[in-house]
DNA sequence: ACCACAATTGAATAATTGTTCAACTATTGT
DNA sequence: ACAATAGTTGAACAATTATTCAATTGTGGT
């Protein structure tokens, strides 16, 4: 028996039932509230955006978003582990760019849903 | 003269004014991400999903995902205010749904990324 | 009118997170 | 070898946030 964390019985345990299989796999949800995570903060969509647009420094971006070099570099670096940025390194500067076009694609679809 | 907070110069200038005008508002990069912030947590894309199958009320979802109602209740509070979701009220009962149908796409797309 | 139940609410707590600051690494130019 | 510059890193701090708990509202049934 596993231990319950709800503290009621269901109202209609037909459609909870009927639902419970459709739900996906929770390491998946999981993943997915992550990535989400990763776009939820103003910094990171401007960080995005601006990379969707060309490739540049961390000293670049820092003017471009009127941000320390330090906050701008934390900030690549979570882009980074996720996946959406990447890294290359050129003499003393290292330049980002966009990893994946999907991201492209969402954030066109996010910003249609929330110009309506 | 505005305030800098950056500290330092730019390498490539010329790149960051040629992509500062194609930056949105920052009005609306704000909504943007704060409409990520949403969908990013464990518990709220649960919500969305199973709301995708069917409207539930409060008590079936708290079953569902093995929570609290309270606490559920919280999360849809969340949503609701993000105009992801709709209450309706049928007795004692308190029956929620998915309000916008561009949320289910966005979803498709990003676990599409997040399967690749 | 009363009881049982569904849901909401606010305060409290614990956990997570973004930026700053200072120290550090690595590379270029002299 | 040295100074100057670009970027990274970790600790500290403030702010935000998810869940729990207890109290409350509102509805239906008896």
């Amino acid at each position: 028996m596993e231990n319950r964390r709800t503290d009621c019985e269901a109202i209609n345990i037909d459609i909870v039932e009927k639902v419970r299989p459709k739900m996906p796999e929770m390491n998946l949800l999981y993943e997915l509230s992550d990535f989400f995570k990763v776009m939820g903060d103003g910094t990171r969509i401007q960080l995005l955006w601006a990379l969707e647009e060309s490739e540049m420094c961390v000293g670049d971006l820092a003017v471009l978003l009127n941000m320390t070099k330090s906050a701008v570099s934390h900030q690549l670096k979570v882009l980074r582990v996720a996946k959406l940025v990447r890294a290359e390194k050129k003499g003393k500067n290292v330049y980002y760019s966009l990893n994946d076009h999907h991201v492209k694609l969402i954030l066109e679809k996010a910003l249609e849903h929330v110009c309506e």
